[in-house]
DNA sequence: CAGTGGTCTAGACCACTGC
DNA sequence: CAGTGGTCTAGACCACTGG
């Protein structure tokens, strides 16, 4: 009999990273505070190096701390934008000129870049959606205070937006939806899909994300009150820079 | 003249981690497939244990791969319940005596465990949602197909829902929002915050998650139709298990 | 029991940061 | 230029898996 070891010590580098999480999850470290270094950790535990950064990649892969090169390893912060699921897409919107971002940022700078517009053939469950291959494709990317937060790629049955602003950069006060709503084709209701996952390599490049942030995918589906699907916006979004909200009725 | 490297050369084990995970993208590798190990990497490229161990550990961060001691890592499935955020908490579901969780299984097996239920204090944000710090408070696991997906902690005011059944375990046909009608404060709204991070690891513990899994953090409120909030449901899912669905007008 | 991943040591060179 | 993180080598021992 004797020892009872239900739970056998975990590795030198968890309690570690334990001890660090514990420091910062209870505010004793705070937003951009300096964690202690590899060399730190080697001399305060007598560890090797190897094992010293395993301590501190599992803060940073669980997103609580990023690395700086050349600099060190800080705790990081979070201050989400606040995206209204069923009001921001209200028609009151932009039923008057205003463009649907306008509805999140809250006042904050934002930005758009990297507009690409295009005609190309849909993805396959995009067709399936949309009933036609055939589409306009505008892909750009939103950034807030400089920093970017959000991949949207929309795409709209070619034949019923031929020739419309919607195919070109600008597209007018209010949007792409307004103009749908010119061609006779506004939006009525929406459906959204939310997932979240890590992101690949080019979502963590465009995003300019740190290791361990996740990216939430929304697929929204914009049908007109005939139930006609008009559009399909595939959005990724730095998860640690939003919160969504949606309200509803039971 | 002479080098224009624009993007000099990634590190080894980063073109290594971009050949798996090209093979895992375009399905050449597939759902339970096994992946090239420790071993076979330091063959077939030359490299040190470390190196190849650093390659494997980047797809398994981004959730693409799942290690198994002693036997090797592994591409990874991806089945999600669909959960539908309007339709679900529709009042016919739980009107009628069908519990709420209903609407996501679509027939799959599903369990509750680890229920408890207590009188406590909420926390500072709940305390300030609900306009009292005295609650009852119900924590419970879901699973489905066997495998737990959703934490679950319910909060509602102490001198609300004294006695009823809502404070004991079985709380009937319909569960708590059937009985919160019988109380005269059936919800009649609910408006849900949504976010998304990695796991700490009693999260990761509790869900079984594996290296590279987000959680999805669901925040609900339920209010009358008088504007009360009676109930806060702070859910943690398994973000690969999951997809939320919510639909609304414009 | 042979192979696998999990942990750890003790070095090394590099690019970058900040003083 | 001293310190930091980023990458890499070449070993080692362990616990666990599977046949």
């Amino acid at each position: 009999m004797s020892e009872s070891p239900v739970s056998p010590e975990p590795p030198i580098y968890r309690r570690i990273a334990d001890g660090l999480r514990t420091s910062i999850l209870s505010g004793e470290l705070r937003d951009g505070d300096r964690l202690p270094g590899e060399n730190a950790l080697m001399a305060q535990h007598g560890i090797a190096r190897a094992t010293a950064r395993q301590a501190l990649a599992v803060l940073i892969n669980e997103g609580l701390a990023v690395p700086k090169r050349g600099s060190g390893v800080y705790v990081r912060r979070f201050k989400p934008i606040r995206r209204h699921g069923s009001r921001r897409v209200a028609h009151s919107q932009w039923g008057n000129g205003r463009a649907i971002w306008d509805a999140d940022a809250h006042g904050r700078a934002y930005t758009v870049d990297s507009v690409k517009i295009s005609r190309g053939q849909a993805d396959e469950e995009t067709a399936r959606t949309l009933g036609c291959t055939d589409v306009w494709i505008r892909q750009r990317r939103y950034s807030v205070d400089g920093r970017p937060v959000q991949l949207a790629t929309s795409f709209f049955p070619a034949d019923l937006v031929e020739g419309s602003p919607i195919t070109r950069p600008d597209t007018g006060p209010g949007g792409v939806y307004a103009r749908l709503g010119d061609l006779g084709h506004a939006p009525a209701r929406f459906s959204e899909e939310v997932r979240a996952r890590m992101p690949l390599p080019e979502e963590a490049t465009a995003l300019d994300l740190p290791a361990g942030t996740p990216v939430i995918l929304i697929s929204r589906i914009a049908f007109t009150a005939a139930g006609t699907p008009v559009e399909v916006n595939k959005m990724v979004l730095d998860a640690a820079g939003y919160v969504l909200q949606y309200d509803f009725d039971a």
